[in-house]
DNA sequence: GGTAAAGTTGATCGAACGACAAAGAAGTTC
DNA sequence: GAACTTCTTTGTCGTTCGATCAACTTTACC
């Protein structure tokens, strides 16, 4: 770490999080550099010589949102005894993330650029392969139940249970931008998990 | 109708439809009034004679995706006879829309601008408004449910089960621009209603 | 202190944005 | 066919987009 010359004035993580906040706020197309030079305290020179492009800018802070908002989901499907109490738990991790009222409301994984312009499809692509992420996470935590012992589901079925309650948090950031309160989206939550034992312990309803 | 001056060579409804296509791939600000233009197959100025500005296009086109993609759901809704029939037929017929093969995935109301820029905020409120308007319906539907008397939820617990349901569609969305395909989708709404037996006929589990 | 290295500033690039004005073209009514 | 109405084309308005360059400043190393 050759410390020639001379030092930068800002810091680079405490920018990272004021982009965070508003490409979180506006999506990504909705963010201009001006917009972020102006949150961040720097002129868009520096934002390039620092963070690269627009979108190397952005998937930095998306990395950054990864370690942060996105961890508290992640943990609870990894430290939970039970796959049906992980999934109960990250769905009310994600509700509180998503309701914070320190940041905007929402997941950014899905509102930041579920469409856009055609220049922009890399930025897209990037985020919906984070989303499958998700899917394959939760996956495979249904999968460590059964290992387990506590999830007795046919093997078949365990894509769809994987894919209902990650629709289940994607449709819950919907939700959570168009104004519904944490209590809300508790009892959506409730809602949703009431499916949970008609789908892991009655074979007569097969799901798929 | 007074048929006086020139008459335009372009068909509005037809057009329009061109711009539906394009917004509802690209959302409303990744489209750009020359994408609209050219895909309309006229010169912008005749989009602002026409139709006015870009907005008021965007208003117009929704008006015709309501009556078009949004219609069939909302059908199921209304003519189903009981109210479990009638949100699991509004599902499927959800899933139909937003995987058809002639149109873009996905649903646009939920697509199309969920952020952005400040100045496009109220484009985002229109289409935040439509939403709760969906929720609405929902929520009408299953309180004709519990009037007819194929429905004895508590009403407390209407607004919760109409919310799930709706998160439930929003979330189908993602699903689907992310590439799901149908089959994956009706295997969604199976597990989806898998917890409406729990939701309507358990007093033991309340749900809000 | 001299010099090299890195950061910041301010100006500016070409392109695209939404929007509109003017003028010509094409049709209808009288 | 004359007058009038409306549409379409062409061009361009001012602005903003993402991105970059040259000049200046500030630091560390020798």
């Amino acid at each position: 770490m050759a410390a020639r010359g001379r030092p930068r004035t800002f810091d680079p993580d405490t920018a990272l999080r004021k982009a965070l906040d508003l490409f979180w706020e506006r999506g990504y197309e909705g963010t201009s550099l001006n917009d972020l030079a102006q949150a961040m305290g720097i002129a868009s020179a520096s934002i390039y010589a620092c963070f690269g492009s627009k979108e190397d800018l952005f998937r930095k802070v998306m990395a950054l949102y990864g370690t942060t908002s996105g961890e508290p989901p992640r943990r609870a499907l990894r430290e939970q005894p039970t796959a049906r109490a992980a999934i109960h738990a990250m769905l009310r991790a994600t509700a509180d993330e998503i309701t914070r009222p320190d940041t905007p409301h929402g997941c950014m994984l899905i509102l930041a650029a579920p469409t856009g312009a055609v220049e922009n499809h890399a930025v897209r692509e990037f985020l919906a392969d984070l989303r499958h992420d998700m899917l394959s996470t939760i996956k495979d935590r249904l999968a460590r139940g059964v290992t387990d012992g506590d999830l007795t589901a046919p093997p078949a079925s365990l894509d769809a249970i994987a894919r209902y309650y990650t629709t289940v948090v994607q449709g819950l950031s919907v939700q959570a931008r168009d104004g519904a309160d944490r209590a809300e989206l508790e009892a959506v939550i409730t809602c949703a998990m009431a499916a949970w034992d008609m789908l892991t312990s009655a074979p007569s309803h097969p799901v798929s």
